[in-house]
DNA sequence: CATGAATGAGGTTTCATTCAT
DNA sequence: GATGAATGAAACCTCATTCAT
């Protein structure tokens, strides 16, 4: 009231700090996000978790959802296109680039913070459905795309059989989906099984089942 | 010295309904639960759904959290009842019996309301690690012995290679669960495949990837 | 619906409780209105103690506060018409009618569940002021009239001092009273007295302090 | 690695309005609970009362029970303490003494909004047996302690005779307490005598109690 | 920029009261 | 008369959001 605030010189660590801002906000969200979900959820414990005041917060998103949005796009979108960039210049057969893909898409994404968006995302998209359309865009259908280029190559070369792309991918990244979406939710009573080898599993399953069978002319599956 | 108040005649009609409430609110507040999650369900509304007040609620219910123990409970248990006592009779090949597995969970628990549940039991369970931990003995363990029976009689039989069944089991049963997981989220923004489509292209993949390979020369899975 | 309910032929037995009814349920609710005081005290438990259902309440009283009129009527009058037919035909000193009175008091309504009552009373009477004021009519003023009548006595005999009557009455009775008080609330952490030791200590006090004092010649003072 | 958060400002206006919140709220509550009782108390009308929401209040008071407890704690005990300084120093005839510490009582607790506390706790005792320890710890053998060293010295100097101090510390202290509970209740119908009058009334009466009758060694009573 | 005290709409839960059987 | 299922108003409590400092 009488001490006149000086203009804050902004030192360097403190410029940093308010930059670094969103994205530890936007941190702290994702993970009780995904834990509690969203109703469940005190932007309290978000502002605590973040180290700063449930005003900041206020500072930086104009509400919960907008928070929440932040979530999905900043959590999901950057490993997305780090994802894409170590496939494109992929050389090798198409099993090779599956297992690439997959044990990647596990590493990158499942087995770190981000690998709870997708359980957040399903709880939530009835609730927040233009949020869920943004993440049908930017994430399901660029996945599906990235992995239907990969079944088409692989069909192309002969490696694999024909099949549905479209249904077949769903179909074959399910499993790895549910391995992140079960170390968010029921680890709690089981915490499943080692993630390399119920991806070995899988793969190995799928790639058999991917094999050419009609004439089954001598091409190496591996 | 008093004479005995009597046992109230209690006419049928009144008992009939007295016994449906329960079994009515359950079943408004699975389809709530599952739509919009836990938190974000009100009581209200589950109340005017079952087509009672909000106070009804609570003469068979103690809580919200007891309703939602009900709606696991209930919801789950009796179709898993009936989807075992399907299977126990059958006789054909392993192969046929996964498809006829798949395909009536579908039918039977998948497509309907029950559906939902795992949805619902995925976005809570960090919440409500008793109830999730009732779930994960009374739900998934037993399908997993259920279906952990069917691969080992097909390895027995040599229709299908040997391998991990714990993993397996896990892995083979992850697109089904998660086409009725969508079919409760995201099919807001894509209604997804059709499931006969998308079942017997998973079942085909898999039978495929099961199938004894004749001579199963040391591949190296990885 | 279709069994023709009988016409009762109402035994005697039955009839008997019927008419026994009102008193049961207020007998009920001075023990629960006591112990728990009005607000908390709920009808269900109320219809429980006394044996009949919730409805039946409403048959005899049309409501709660009408429940609470009647523990407080039928509560305190009877014990209060006996205990002045028991005074009136005292015969001997004052003081000893003085004693008289006071044990007298204890045991036909302090020692008994109607002790409860000006606990009740003095609780609820700023809630309540029509009932107070019909407790204050029907209790206290003619509880006042009779011990200002013995103190009057014992002042014409010369065996009290002049005094302030209507004061004094109150001063004395304060501790009986507040004996039934404390048995009904924070005897929880303590016990209290031994009420016939803690009356006559009372009374030891009392008299002497209403002996007439001017010439105090030899009177023995107990 | 991180510059530490400042520590908010915290202007003296503000500070001084926190610190001071639930003092109001207390104060707001004693009048409250002391005129309707406990249940009937909405918390609503508390925090209308202390000219703030009853959201407010709740960042000072974990529920209404607790702000009950800061009621009962924060009411008496600065009464009690500040009664208790006054006494000790006191010199002269025990029974001054007696009659500085009942008047003294009244002017400091019973005339203000704290006589209402004893009312209040009568009636709550039961269902607040933990409070209740807490009162019967602090305030009643706390007062049963001051009340009876009195005694005793009056005893020992001979200018009482001798009787059961612990019993007579309650018979004599009755009347005051009920002056102070009378002015909280039944008050509504008939206002009583006046403080003043009233306590002489008893004083004058119990110190003649009190006087040692064995030899009566004359010693002026007042 | 940052804070955190304050707000009040909204949800869960209780319970006096009603009424069809 | 008697029952107890049903009701809904009202209370406690939470937490997203605002704003003076």
């Amino acid at each position: 009231m009488e001490t006149e605030t000086l203009p804050p010189p902004l030192t360097p660590a403190r410029r940093r700090r308010k930059d670094a801002r969103p994205a530890e906000l936007v941190e702290a969200a994702i993970d009780l996000f995904v834990e509690r979900g969203y109703a469940a959820t005190r932007l309290d414990d978000v502002a605590a978790r973040a180290g700063v005041s449930k005003g900041t917060l206020y500072l930086y998103f104009s509400s919960k959802e907008d928070l929440f949005k932040a979530v999905i796009r900043e959590g999901i979108v950057p490993a997305l296109e780090h994802g894409e960039s170590v496939v494109s210049g992929f050389e090798g057969s198409t099993a090779e680039l599956l297992r690439w893909i997959i044990h990647g898409w596990w590493q990158l994404i499942g087995a770190t913070r981000f690998g709870g968006i997708p359980k957040l995302m399903i709880s939530e998209a009835r609730n927040f459905p233009e949020v869920a359309n943004f993440y049908h865009e930017a994430v399901i259908v660029r996945g599906r795309n990235l992995l239907g280029q990969v079944l088409k190559r692989g069909i192309e070369t002969g490696e694999f059989r024909d099949l549905d792309v479209a249904v077949a991918v769903d179909v074959m990244f399910a499993p790895v989906l549910l391995l992140a979406i079960w170390r968010h939710s029921l680890s709690v009573c089981d915490a499943g099984h080692d993630p390399e080898i119920y991806l070995d599993t899988h793969l190995g399953l799928l790639l058999d089942g991917l094999k050419a069978t009609d004439p089954p002319r001598g091409r190496k599956t591996r």
